[in-house]
DNA sequence: CTGTTAGCGCTTTCAT
DNA sequence: ATGAAAGCGCTAACAG
């Protein structure tokens, strides 16, 4: 019979005041600890009223708060799912279409219990990434950017933890079986767009993509040569790349391009950041929008409007697709399978001045 | 002596695969465990380079990832921060403020081996929040809007906990000693804009802020206050409230506050984003900027230069704040006490042509 | 209705 | 240089 007073537990001693435990809440409540976790859980029925309060008085005395770790180790469940940007700069937010995903996901998953752990990551390092290395959540959910060799190699990477994988904005369904893709219809809204610059006049079309190719820019173009597609010999299209996308370099590339091949009659832009700043440019440039040239934008969050003329845009369902990943991917993590594996979600066409 | 093999863990098996452990690697290793841990922790001192290598090799066999929860558990730590964004909206990322904030700290956080977990909440259901609740972090993180006497709610809430704190954009000495405070010098920015409206000769001057009030608005109120301070009796100041800040509602609270008062000839706006909105229904409604009226903005996040003419604004640090802000929150967690309690980033005055 | 036992995966300590 | 034991806080299973 060991003294358990006599425990000597140094390492755990290095905290300087530590958290209450069950324990602790079952001392001052003169119960065992199976009854004060009863309590937490909301079985009520094991116990009668007069224990119950005793219980709970003691758990708002001392603040109690479950140790999730413990649990976690129990139940083999983390009870929380890894978000993973993977982007080559830090600014991994930056794109609103990303925080409007995250922001449906956690507010989903946080009402079900789940925590959300956001990680921003390069390719290059993201075999170092905590998420990656570590065994920590219950699930991975993935946002790629990157060439398609990079990123199939990132999915490959992902998807050897063997964990459920949710990906956003690609299509994944060589890559296993526990993985769910779910994406915006970008080939049809980019089509949507294309079709109504084509009525409105416009042969010579551009698209102003950044360098950094994200799998739903070049669904984007696919869409835009679809609806090309019967008209071939009539329309023109050029790619023209705006460098990292932002106001300055997305203004150089244009003036570049105008100096080399001139103008084209219609910019499908790749977002509607890039939109307003060509849109700019341009007028700066002496060109009437939409008289001389007109131009789309894509995702309409917020800033579409900020411009003058307002940018012809499509709505984008980022926030609904972050919510009903996380459902997805609960269910699949109640169920032990996937539901669906290719969720694609419908666009808006939001017509505007700038066509 | 019980047979280890009888064992029944019913409740572990419901996971289809249960992920690698210790163990398993070890028996594969012909190890014990301890070998396997010390080659995971880098401890490589301890063994000779053919067991090492041996132990690598079943490693990378298995793709053997480390469980968080078992570490956790045995060290007290959880190697992870909660970050809670406080605000009554679902699209609690919406502000490249925040975003910025955020992903600076992520990024700090994630080289130093902490995972970073989000959650955005109402100030209403705070105590709900699942970071509250549950004790799965070493420390919290606070992003605050709302009234004072909501937010000082909230932080009192969050100090129940008894972790270390980090609050963002506001002060909170008083809530205890395991309390740091990071923010930018939005009295100071302001009162620059401010003096420089002055300078150019404006006399008529209006606060255009959105109806919550975060705390860093009310700095910058403060700070317009006071830059006006000395020449009270010449100058004039209003406070104009545009409902949510967004696009629609900046711009009906801009008409209606015309009609009934007639336009001021400076206006500070809470943000960019209500500076580009007041800007362009001003010009819509034949006003000429800045010749008429004068306009700026505050925190210089990519579209401060969207609108036309350019917005005078103010460079927000928010990236180095959350990359500041988690190194000494890991260096409060390291040495047991915050190292400062109150930090101040500079911001910076940037002119466009809108003043 | 309440309590006891065992063990999730890991790392510190101590023994070999 | 390697291993055995103990226990972090929690909950399923079972016993009373």
């Amino acid at each position: 019979m060991t003294d358990r007073n006599a425990a000597k537990p140094s390492f755990a001693t290095k905290q300087r005041t530590r958290s209450p435990t069950l324990r602790e809440v079952a001392r001052r409540a003169r119960v065992s600890v199976m009854t004060v976790s009863n309590v937490v859980n909301g079985r009520h029925e094991l116990m009668t009223a007069e224990t119950r309060k005793r219980v709970e008085s003691a758990i708002s005395a001392v603040n109690y708060r479950r140790h999730e770790s413990g649990r976690s180790l129990r139940l083999s469940q983390r009870f929380a799912i890894a978000m993973l940007i993977v982007d080559p700069s830090p600014a991994f937010l930056a794109d609103p279409f990303i925080t409007n995903v995250v922001a449906g996901l956690g507010n989903f998953l946080g009402e079900r219990g789940y925590s959300l752990v956001l990680q921003g990551c390069s390719a290059e390092r993201l075999d170092q990434a905590l998420a990656i290395r570590n065994n920590g959540t219950d699930a991975h959910c993935l946002m790629l950017s990157g060439a398609p060799a990079v990123r199939r190699r990132c999915l490959d990477l992902v998807a050897r933890s063997a964990q459920p994988l949710l990906v956003f904005q690609e299509a994944a369904s060589d890559v296993g079986d526990d993985v769910c893709s779910i994406r915006q219809d970008d080939h049809g809204g980019a089509a949507q767009l294309t079709r109504h610059l084509i009525e409105r006049g416009a042969r010579d079309l551009a698209v102003l993509f950044p360098e950094l190719p994200w799998p739903a820019l070049e669904e984007r173009e696919r869409g835009v040569r679809s609806a090309i597609g019967p008209l071939g010999d009539q329309v023109n299209l050029v790619v023209i790349s705006c460098g990292t996308g932002d106001y300055t370099d997305t203004q150089a590339a244009l003036a570049q391009h105008a100096d080399r091949a001139g103008l084209p009659d219609a910019i499908l832009a790749g977002n509607d950041q890039i939109g307003i700043a060509a849109l700019k440019w341009l007028r700066a440039f002496g060109k009437r929008v939409p008289k001389d040239i007109r131009i789309t934008g894509f995702n309409a969050f917020e800033f579409w409007q900020f411009s003058d003329p307002i940018l012809t845009t499509v709505r984008s369902p980022a926030y609904e697709m972050g919510k009903i990943g996380g459902a997805e991917l609960l269910e699949r993590l109640e169920s032990g399978k996937f539901r669906q594996h290719e969720i694609v979600l419908p666009v808006t066409f939001q017509i505007g001045e700038s066509t």
